[in-house]
RNA sequence: CGCGGGAUGGAGCAGCUUGGUAGCUCGUCGGGCUCAUAACCCGAAGGUCGUAGGUUCAAAUCCUUCUCCCGCAACCA
């Protein structure tokens, strides 16, 4: 048995989910599914990031709480994945008291190993709203070419900018001129993890996806350099330090952190050492699922604070990292409007149309386009023409003309043969994250039932050789068993239809062998064309 | 010289890590079947894999040149 860490990424409360999330976070259920019926001891986890600035600023300008924003989304993120079917062990919040206290707790730790040190800055003022500005905040006008620029770039020559050689800033919100003040913050030691990261990133050439490698390599090359944990803000989690009570964690350090904090949670519910499963073994596969422009937090920032806190921890084994998804070829914004959430797509397709869709189309190595008739198409011929028609036609033939009893006969032995050899051949592709070739083949799989179907022409068989036929069909619904099988991780709740209709045993990654006859019930398409027209 | 991604039959893509018959879906054309949701199966036409060089017995695949396309305020995977 095998110990399985899968994190998913956590979404930030401030926007809907969308389709670029769904694409994003996936990979990890599936992935999920698949290691418990390996029968591994799976811990899936992920939650909502709830604190930050873009969302004290939207609660500002909203006239309400951080936290009804942030309750808001969480709750409405915790209906979308399940809508979508994903099979979170623990969704949390970043909110929630455990993960304060926990992240607390490894705040002390890190600053007992002394990779913490405090060191007093200068920073922009605004004298009105009485606060510390970030980067962000501040407008001014640009060094280069005199245009207004605001945070870290120019808005006309686009230039990066440092905030510091701005000139003339001014508060974003209140537009007061800025003064210099004196503030003091706590860094955290990143510099002292860039030989140990170098080395991670050497040896998990096979195990990280490319996009992975060269970003986290990109990043090493720049030198890493120490950052700031601590946020002059007021929506946040308090800082364990004396001294420090008007300022909170910064983001990246806390939110990182809530793989662990969510995890211990659910090692604890099952009486799990928490310390024993995180350390290093060969047993033991950590996965990480997110977006690119997520990458170095998850190869980077996240291994060196796990570093921190205890080496013997595994850092990052695999981590899978999508593309993004791009509508009709521009990128999806909220300001173009064009962009389609998760919420609108679960309720507009079957779910399970929308899991294949993603997989099948899914930005694994580049960028791709979404579209609605893609969508369709690709429901229309693989989930119902190859998938759905290979179970109808076979099921339909043996509810009208026996009753839907179905006679227990010998197998096709190439079949078997083949049925037997794809499991492994699929659950390596899975755990390398090769979801698309690996949902590929599964419908090859299909395809040569269709093609056995269709080369021994059981409506003729029925007629002339009734073993012939009854091998013919037992064969098919072997094929039909298996295919459940492994097309439970995919698009679970449609692969326990077939399950439900033959009478089957529940899902488990491994040949499934028929041994006696079997009766149909209730018969159902499994999906149902869409006619384009009416889209 | 800002950063990154891409260029493969009419369209959309896979293959490139680990060189050695160019594959898939749609579309087109022809055939088969009638169990099936106008679904399924078989076959054909159509590509010198952006350009120019190089390495090699052999390159879509490795190296270099050039050209063209896309993304890079904020939200944000």
């Amino acid at each position: 048995m095998k110990d399985i860490l899968i994190g998913g990424a956590w979404p930030y409360a401030n926007n809907s989910l969308h389709i670029g999330h769904l694409a994003a976070l996936l990979p990890a259920d599936i992935i999920a599914r698949y290691h418990r019926g390996c029968g591994n001891r799976v811990i899936y986890v992920s939650g909502t990031d709830c604190h930050g600035t873009p969302i004290t600023v939207r609660a500002k300008k909203e006239g309400v709480t951080p936290e009804s924003i942030a309750t808001k989304y969480h709750e409405e993120f915790v209906n979308s994945f399940k809508n979508l079917d994903f099979s979170y062990d623990f969704y949390t919040a970043t909110m929630t008291l455990e993960h304060k206290k926990q992240v607390q707790e490894f705040y002390k730790i890190i600053l007992d190993n002394g990779y913490i040190y405090e060191q007093e800055d200068e920073q922009d003022f605004c004298p009105k709203c009485n606060e510390y500005l970030s980067d962000r905040e501040i407008v001014g006008t640009c060094p280069h070419c005199g245009g207004n620029a605001m945070g870290e770039q120019c808005d006309d020559c686009l230039s990066p900018i440092n905030p510091k050689e701005l000139k003339d800033k001014h508060c974003k919100i209140c537009g007061t001129p800025t003064i210099i003040k004196k503030n003091k913050h706590l860094y955290f030691k990143l510099s002292a993890f860039q030989s140990l990261l170098e080395k991670l990133v050497a040896n998990r050439e096979d195990d990280w996806r490319k996009n992975a490698i060269n970003e986290t390599k990109k990043y090493l090359n720049l030198g890493l350099i120490d950052r700031a944990t601590t946020r002059q803000l007021t929506w946040g989690i308090d800082v364990p330090v004396d001294g420090y009570e008007d300022k909170k964690i910064y983001v990246w350090i806390e939110a990182v952190l809530g793989y662990l904090t969510a995890s211990m949670k659910v090692c604890k519910d099952r009486n799990i050492d928490f310390d024993e499963f995180l350390t290093d073994k060969e047993n033991l596969i950590t996965y990480f699922v997110h977006g690119k422009d997520n990458i170095t937090f998850h190869t980077v920032i996240y291994p060196a604070l796990l570093n921190a806190i205890n080496p013997k921890w595994q850092l990052p084994k695999k981590i899978i990292s999508s593309e993004y998804v791009n509508m009709n070829d521009e990128k999806m914004s909220k300001s173009k409007g064009n962009l389609i959430t998760m919420d609108e797509l679960a309720d507009t397709y079957n779910k399970d149309t929308v899991r294949y869709y993603m997989i099948a189309n899914g930005p694994e190595k580049k960028d791709v386009n979404f579209s609605t008739s893609d969508l369709i198409l690709s429901h229309n011929k693989f989930l119902v023409g190859v998938i759905g028609n290979f179970i109808n036609r076979n099921l339909s033939f043996v509810n009208k003309k026996f009753d839907g009893v179905i006679k227990k006969a010998e197998i096709d032995v190439d079949i078997m043969a083949r049925t037997k050899a794809i499991y492994d051949e699929v659950g390596k592709l899975i755990e390398d994250g090769e979801l698309k070739q690996a949902l590929n083949t599964i419908i090859d799989y299909a395809t040569l039932g269709n093609k056995y179907y269709d080369e021994r022409q059981p409506w003729i068989q029925v007629k002339e050789d009734i073993n012939a036929f009854n091998e013919t069909t037992y064969t098919c619904v072997y094929i039909m068993a298996n295919l459940s099988n492994l097309l439970n991780p995919f698009i679970p709740s449609s692969a326990d239809k077939i399950k439900n209709m033959l009478g089957l045993k529940p899902f488990k990654w491994e040949e499934y062998k028929l041994d006696s006859d079997l009766k149909i019930n209730n018969l159902e398409l499994l999906f149902n064309r869409i006619d384009e027209t009416k889209e």
